[in-house]
This record gives C-alpha cells, sequence and structure tokens, in this order.
DNA sequence: TTGTTTATAAACCAACTAGTTTAGTATTAT
DNA sequence: ATAATACTAAACTAGTTGGTTTATAAACAA
C-alpha cells in the first residue's frame, strides 16, 4: 500500500528547513555544504533533514568525487496531491452549496 | 505567516489514523466514540489524534447534550494544496522536456 | 437519586525527533 | 605525503509523539 508512503511524504513536509530545503532544489541540485548555509544550525544536523527527504523519496544523490549532490524528486508530491485532491471535491460541494444558498438569498 | 499552519496540517496528516478519521467525516460529523470503533485503540488515544486534528484546524467540534460531534474544516487542506501545487509547475516542466526529448528522438 | 453515556484529565511509558559535538572516512588538490 | 573539502557516524540530550490505564466530569434517563 502507499500508505506508509503517504505517511513518511507528510512528516517530510512538516518541517520547514525540509520545505525550505525542497524550494531550494526547484532552482536546481545542491550539495548539502550549500544546502545548509542559510540555516543556523549544524551541516550534520542539515544532512538529517536530508535523510527524511531521502527515505521519503523526495530526494536523491549521486556521486561526484567527495561531492553527493541532491536531486529534487517530484513523484511522492504527486501522491501526496492526488491524496488531497479528493477533499478537494469535498469543499468545493460546500462552497457550491453556500453559492446556491447566497443565490437563493438574492432571490428573495 | 502560515508556516506554523502547513506544519500543523502536514504533520497532521502523516497518520494514517487522522486520515482515515478525515475520510470518515467527509461522509458527515460524527462522534468520538464512534469514530474510535474501527481502531484498535483505546477511545483517548482517538480523542488525542482528534485534538492534533483540531488544532490544525482541520476539525471543529460543537456541544451537543454530553455529545462534542465533529465536523470536517476544508480550509487548511486548501492550504496544503497551495503550497504544493507550486510544485506540480516543477514536476510538469521535468515531464514536458521529457515529452520533448521522446518527440526529438523519435523524429531521427 | 442512581446509573448510563460520552468525553476528558492525569500519570505514566517506550519510541522517535531534532538538535548538538566530536571524530572519522573518502576523495581531491598541492 | 599532507592538507583541505565534503560528507557521515556515533554518542548524547531534551523534548515530542502515540499509546496505555485509571479516574473524573458532565449531561441525560430511569
Amino acid at each position: 500500500m502507499q500508505t506508509q508512503q503517504l505517511d513518511r511524504t507528510f512528516a517530510a513536509l512538516a518541517d520547514p528547513t525540509r520545505r525550505a530545503i525542497l524550494m531550494r532544489l526547484m532552482e536546481g541540485d545542491a550539495l548539502l555544504k550549500d544546502l545548509a548555509k542559510p540555516f543556523e544550525m549544524s551541516v550534520p544536523a542539515v544532512g538529517k533533514h536530508l535523510k527524511v527527504l531521502e527515505d521519503a523519496g523526495l530526494v536523491s544523490r549521486r556521486r561526484d568525487a567527495q561531492r553527493r549532490p541532491c536531486h529534487l524528486e517530484a513523484e511522492p508530491l504527486k501522491i501526496a496531491v492526488d491524496w488531497l485532491e479528493e477533499y478537494r471535491q469535498f469543499w468545493e460541494a460546500r462552497y457550491h452549496q453556500l453559492d446556491a444558498l447566497l443565490a437563493e438569498k438574492n432571490d428573495e
């Protein structure tokens, strides 16, 4: 099942540092040391966040000499959006109901 | 900022019990005791999950005698989707690039 | 008024999270 | 050979999470 995938994806997204890292990676691949720069925390700490993102499949890394560049992977985000889309129907239905109510009221 | 809102929303969604509760609430309002039934865990445990959902603004509760019916609130889910939608552009761009590459290859 | 239903509070526990520092490993550059 | 760069591992800590059980409160029903 993909429920564990959802667990890991949403948990990974539940932290502002990790969301900022993803933002940064949208601009292009990056090294840990550069990803760590904007944050007031140690390099190993950012390395741990990176591991959470890797475990969720949101980031992949390749080898380049002593470097390990990070690359954004979109697939798990798609799965998360798909899950949330189910709810869009719910709230859109609610707003349509509300629209209908207001229209009715205007007709009075 | 809404970054704390996103923190709480994604954290709330990162648990299968809580996602199941939200699913259930899409069908209509429900009491804690009924929400707890499908799970192999105590009522207070489900009550705690409910509190996480409440704190994230995903669930509201009203009073009805000794009962406290739960109601699904869609707004925070919209904020979460909005955040994720930024990424849709990213991955859609990637797939368009891929499409272009494949088309090019077919033309050879 | 006594009991039943529904929910919450409190105390506890094991496991996990997010950070630290210190030390170590690879790989490259001089 | 040595030193610098980029990363990882290990050990530790404080705080949080997700569950338990037991007890209590609040509202209603007999």
